[in-house]
DNA sequence: AGCATTAAATCTAGCAACTGAATTTAACGG
DNA sequence: CCGTTAAATTCAGTTGCTAGATTTAATGCT
C-alpha cells in the first residue's frame, strides 16, 4: 500500500481533492466526484483507480445495483476504505483513562478504561498506561490497518504545537507527560475540554459554541468561527478568570465540587437535609446531592439552583465576548444536569442580552473525551489526507 | 492589464504563490522566489515576465546596482508594483467619518474626513457621506489604478458575511448602511473594534491579542490564533456581558464616558476638585479630567484609577479566557491613557495570574480604524492575490 | 586586452498530467 | 435484435513544468 512517492504538484491536489471529496460523502460515483473536484471523468477515474490500487478507496456496488440508475450504463461508484487506516483516541484523565481504536470514518471498533490512584500516579506510571491501553484497544480492534494519527486528550492547557506551559510546581507536566516520544506513528496532544469541545461541534458543524467540561473542575473548549481556540500557551477556555470576574474565590472549581462544597456548607449552618445529613462528610459525593435534588429535598434543590446561577454567569460572559451561540455541558455528571441547566434558562435573561444561547447536555457521556479525540484525528485526516495516508520519509 | 482570463489550476496556483511572496517580501530575486514558491528558475521567470506585462510586478535594479552581490552575472530582481492597484478604508464612526487610500502595500496617498452631527444622520447621509470620501481621497491619490477593494469600518456588529444583526431599534441598521451596493467595487465592511485590532496586530503578527476600542463606548477586537473572532451575528468583542461579570450596570460605557460619570458623582457627593469643580457638568469632557489627573488633581486621580481598575478587570477575563498576551487600548484618548495603565497593572497581580499580559496604548491615534481597514484590504489581497487583482467575469 | 571565474539567464528537449472528443461498453425496453 | 441512454474507455492534443546544456553579464587576475 502506498503512492507513488515522488508525485507532481497538480497530482498531489487532485488526489487530495478525490480524498477529501471521498472523506465527506460516503459512496460517490464519478459524476459527483467531477462535480466536487472540477476534473474530467478521465481524470477522475484515473484517480480512482491509483487510489483503489492503493488501498485508500475501494469499488463498491454499482449505481443500478443500488437502485439508482434505471436507463443507461450503470455507473461505477467507490468509497473511502474505512479500513484503510486506524485512529486512536485517548483520554488521559487526572485518574480515569480511556482509549479508542476507530476507523477512518470514526466509526468505534474497541474500547477499554483503567483506573489509577491520582495520588500515587507519575510520569513513567502514567506513559505505560497509555501505551498499554493503545495496545489494547489495537489488538481488541482485529485491524492490521496501519495506526495513522493517535490523539491524547490532557486535563492541562495546551498550546497549537501540543505543548503545555511549565507551571508553578508539576501538575501539568505531570499531565502532559510527553507521549509522543512513547508510542508509535503521528502523536497528537490536546486539552481534554478543547476535545470534547470538538466531539460536540461534530454534531453542529456550522455552530459557534462553547463545551464546558465539568467535574471537579471546570473548563472550556471554545469553538468559533469553525475554530478552536488555543491562545498564547493554550490558555484559552482556561476559568480561573471566573474568581476576578465574580468576585469569589471558586475559581475553576467544577459542578462535582461545587455540589458538595455547598451541601456541607448548608449543612454547617444548620440547614436541614434529612436525605444528605445522613451522609458522612468525608463520603458525599455530588451523585448524592443529585439525587436527593431530584428526591425533592430542599437544600440539595438550593445548591442546585446555585450552580445554575453560576452557570447562567458563565454562560452571560461567553455570550457576548464570544458570540457562542450554544453551550453544552460534558463530562461525566452532564447527565444529570438538566434540573441544573433549567435554572440557568430561568435567571440568564435576567443577566444577559438576547439572544441567548441554546444551553444542553451533552449526550455523550463519559466518552466525550475520547470521542473528542477520534473526532479530532479524523477530521486531520480530511483536512490533509495525504500528510497521514501517505507519509513523507 | 489582466493575466490570461483561462488558464490552468496549476498555474493559478504558482502565480498565487508568486504574488504571495512578492506582496511578503519586497523586492525579490529569482532564486528567492524559486526557495519561496519551490519552482525552478525557468518557471519563476517565466512567470515574473508574465506578471510584468500584466503590470503586477515590475522589474527593480539588479541585485549589483543594488549592491549585493560581487561576482557573477547580477540577478534580475521583480517587486510588488505598488501602483497596480489602489486600496481604500473608511471609518464611518457615529459622528467621525475619515477615509484613506493606499497601494498595494498599505502605504498611504490620501486621507479626508469629515464630522457629521450624529442626531441628524441617516442613511442617506451616511451613504452620501462615504462616497464622497471615497471620491475625494481616490483624486487625492492621483493614481489610475483600479480601486481593487474598500473596506468600510462601522460602530455595529458585524458577522463574517458584513451583515450586522438586526436591532431592536434601528441603530446597527443605521450604522450598516448598506454601502457595498451604494459603492464601486468590492466593499467590505467590518467591526470598527475589529479593523483596529486588525492594524494592531499587523506589528505583532504572531501574538494573540485584544483590542479596546475605548471612546464613549468600548468594544473589543480579538485576534486568536491569527484569527480575528466573529462570533454569531458579529458578536464577539461585544462587552455588554461586563454588566453580568462585574455586575454593575455600566456595561460597555467607553473610557470618555466613565471618565465624565465618575467625576460628576465625586463632585455630587462633595469632593472637592479646583479644576474640574469649575466646569459646568454638561461642558465637563474625558480630556479635561485627563488634564487634571496630570496636574495632581485628587479626584481625577481617583476617578482614573477606578478606570484602570476596570479595565484591570476585563483584563483578567481576557487573558484567562483567551489566551491573550497583549491588550492594546485604542482611540481618540489613547494617547492619554498611560496613567490609566499605570493602575492598571499595579492592580492585575492582585486579581489576576500571572503571564500577565502586556497592556498598552495604541500608537495609531484617531486613525486606527481606518489603519486597520486599509490593513484588511491588504491582508485580503495578499491571501487571495488572484481573486481581486483579477477577478473573473 | 584577454582570459578565467562566478552566477545568473536563456534555451531546449522531454515528460507528466490534464482535457476534449471520439469510440466503446453496459445496461434496459420494445 | 435493435434503439436508446448513460456511462467508461481510449487517444490525440495541449499546457506547463523540469532538468540540463548553453549563453550571457559581470568581475578580477595576468
Amino acid at each position: 500500500m502506498g503512492l507513488n512517492v515522488s508525485m507532481s504538484v497538480l497530482r498531489r491536489l487532485n488526489i487530495e481533492a478525490l480524498l477529501r471529496h471521498a472523506f465527506t460523502s460516503g459512496t460517490f460515483t464519478a459524476a459527483e466526484a467531477m462535480e466536487a473536484t472540477s476534473l474530467t471523468r478521465a481524470t477522475v477515474l484515473g484517480l480512482c483507480d491509483e487510489l483503489t490500487v492503493a488501498g485508500w478507496i475501494e469499488e463498491a456496488e454499482d449505481s443500478r445495483a443500488a437502485g439508482l440508475s434505471r436507463r443507461g450504463r450503470p455507473a461505477r461508484r467507490h468509497r473511502l476504505r474505512a479500513g484503510a487506516g486506524l485512529v486512536i483516541g485517548v483520554d488521559a484523565g487526572r485518574s480515569g483513562y480511556r482509549a479508542m481504536a476507530a476507523d477512518l470514518r470514526g466509526a468505534a471498533l474497541a474500547t477499554a478504561r483503567r483506573e489509577l490512584d491520582p495520588a500515587t500516579v507519575d510520569r513513567e506510571l502514567r506513559i505505560s498506561t497509555v501505551q498499554e491501553l493503545v495496545r489494547e484497544v489495537r489488538e481488541a480492534s482485529a485491524s492490521t490497518a496501519p495506526l495513522l494519527v493517535t490523539v491524547i486528550g490532557i486535563p492541562a492547557p495546551v498550546d497549537s504545537h501540543g505543548a503545555s506551559p511549565i507551571e508553578v510546581g508539576t501538575f501539568w507536566r505531570l499531565m502532559n507527560s510527553g507521549f509522543p516520544a512513547h508510542l508509535d506513528g503521528p502523536v497528537v496532544v490536546e486539552n481534554d475540554a478543547n476535545l470534547s469541545a470538538l466531539a460536540e461541534h461534530a454534531q453542529h458543524p456550522e455552530v459557534n459554541m462553547a463545551t464546558l467540561l465539568v467535574g471537579e473542575r471546570i473548563g472550556a473548549g471554545l469553538m468559533v468561527d469553525g475554530h478552536l481556540l488555543h491562545g498564547a500557551l493554550g490558555g484559552a477556555g482556561e476559568m480561573r478568570f471566573l474568581e476576578a470576574a465574580l468576585q469569589d474565590d471558586i475559581g475553576a472549581e467544577g459542578v462535582a465540587s461545587l455540589a458538595r462544597r455547598w451541601t456541607l456548607e448548608g449543612l454547617a449552618t444548620g440547614r436541614s437535609s434529612p436525605a444528605l445529613a445522613a451522609i458522612p462528610a468525608d463520603a458525599l459525593s455530588a451523585v448524592d446531592v443529585f439525587a436527593a435534588g431530584q428526591a425533592g429535598d430542599e437544600l440539595a434543590r438550593d445548591v442546585l439552583d446555585r450552580i445554575g446561577e453560576r452557570i447562567a454567569r458563565i454562560a452571560a460572559i461567553l455570550v457576548s465576548l464570544l458570540g457562542v451561540e450554544r453551550i453544552v455541558m460534558a463530562g461525566a455528571v452532564a447527565s444529570s444536569l438538566e434540573p441544573v441547566l433549567q435554572r440557568t434558562r430561568e435567571v440568564l435573561p435576567d443577566i444577559a442580552y438576547a439572544p441567548f444561547p441554546e444551553l444542553v447536555a451533552s449526550g455523550l457521556g463519559r466518552d466525550v473525551v475520547v470521542r473528542g479525540a477520534i473526532e479530532h484525528a479524523v477530521s486531520r485526516l480530511r483536512e490533509d489526507p495525504l500528510a497521514l495516508l501517505d507519509p513523507p520519509t
